[in-house]
DNA sequence: GACGCCATACCAACTGGTTGGTATGTATCC
DNA sequence: GGATACATACCAACCAGTTGGTATGGCGTC
């Protein structure tokens, strides 16, 4: 929340500073200091908007949740007529935003959830919150696909959705691990070609 | 290398304590006081045999790639005559390794390559001869099972057998999210159908 | 096989800098 | 003028790494 002035208050500064930093260095070895810097502003504006780090930690979260959300709401890929070319759609946008360095197209609460999960309990939660969410606007359009071709499959909607996550957050360690995007490109193709073959399989040349 | 003895050196109690502590809570989080403590040896001990904290990490990380790489090694999943088989048989063993507390069955280079992707460059090469390094045991069996078949695809084996390794580090992601292997286990699922998909469609059920 | 020699392995105590967090002050808005 | 929104100064605990030392075992010498 920003003032009513054109400027971006302290908090928010915070909150911008904290994706950067922390997809950059994960969420220890981010200090509060180097936060405050980065955003800006003081300690004492820091726990000021927050009691402590986890506390921050939380609201990052949270904060990516909410941009995040607003982009893929805006994204274009839902205007298909078709559930499944949308869900098509989901996954090509995805990859289309591997561009810059690694830092800035990884996941804030993929990183955070793997240092904290066992330490810090409401960051885990945040984290679990940010996935199953944006999971689930994912479900809506598989469960449309299952339904519109009378599939009756082993898997649910909800994993398939989950499942597109979990690629895409290993799609993401492998770029972490190779130092650059091409991989995650590749794994994301893999899951391309797995949705086709579940709902399309005609479509999938078979030379065997 | 432990002593001639039968106890195991410090060395060797520190890096199995760096895999447990670091799989809990994360590289940054782990502090050479609790490395130690767990290992029950002193700070002595530890800059004796490690440089630095940096430099454990690396050698972690490569103790990592030994310890897991004699576990597949030993496993059954090779004796499979046909080479898809095999690579099922991996996938299938990896599920079962879906055991205990989610510190115990997730992946060491996985969650230290997240930190340390960006800060420290050796560490995160070890990890990617960890993951690379186990993707190329699959490669080839992959690659068998193309040549069985005849097949000529647009992916190659090697992207394959890194997409792999990708679904199982998001599979570790989600579970932690979640905090239990339920969910790692169905995608895990997924993807072995989609390798099924992919090798063997007649064998998957398809109501369509 | 007793001896001196020395590298390796390890320990306890310490250090300077950093950490998350606090106490207190001040400017600004309604 | 009181609540909100910051800034400055500071602290105790903790951090990675250092220091100076001890215990042990192998090895050549005689």
């Amino acid at each position: 929340m920003p003032r009513t002035t054109g400027k971006p208050d302290a908090k928010t500064k915070l909150l911008d500073a904290a994706l950067a930093v922390i997809r950059t260095k994960g969420y220890s070895a981010s200090t509060v200091d180097e936060l405050c810097s980065a955003a800006g502003v003081t300690k004492g504006a820091f726990f000021h908007h927050f009691r402590s780090k986890d506390e921050l930690g939380v609201a990052a979260a949270d904060y990516w949740s909410e941009t995040t959300g607003a982009l893929f709401a805006a994204a274009s890929y839902h205007s298909h007529a078709d559930p499944l070319d949308r869900v098509l759609g989901y996954v090509a946008f995805r990859k289309s935003l591997l561009q810059g360095g690694v830092p800035e197209f990884t996941c804030l609460v993929g990183t955070m959830v793997q240092e904290t999960y066992e330490t810090a309990p409401p960051i885990r939660q945040a984290c679990d919150r940010s996935i199953s969410g944006h999971a689930a606007t994912l479900e809506s359009d598989i469960d449309e696909a299952m339904r519109a071709r009378g599939m009756t499959a082993e898997w649910t909607a909800a994993s398939l959705a989950l499942h597109t996550q979990a690629v895409l957050q290993g799609a993401f360690i492998l770029a972490k691990a190779k130092g650059g995007p091409e991989i995650a490109a590749e794994s994301i193709d893999h899951l391309t070609r797995y949705l086709k073959l579940l709902f399309r399989p005609e479509t999938i040349e078979n030379p065997a």
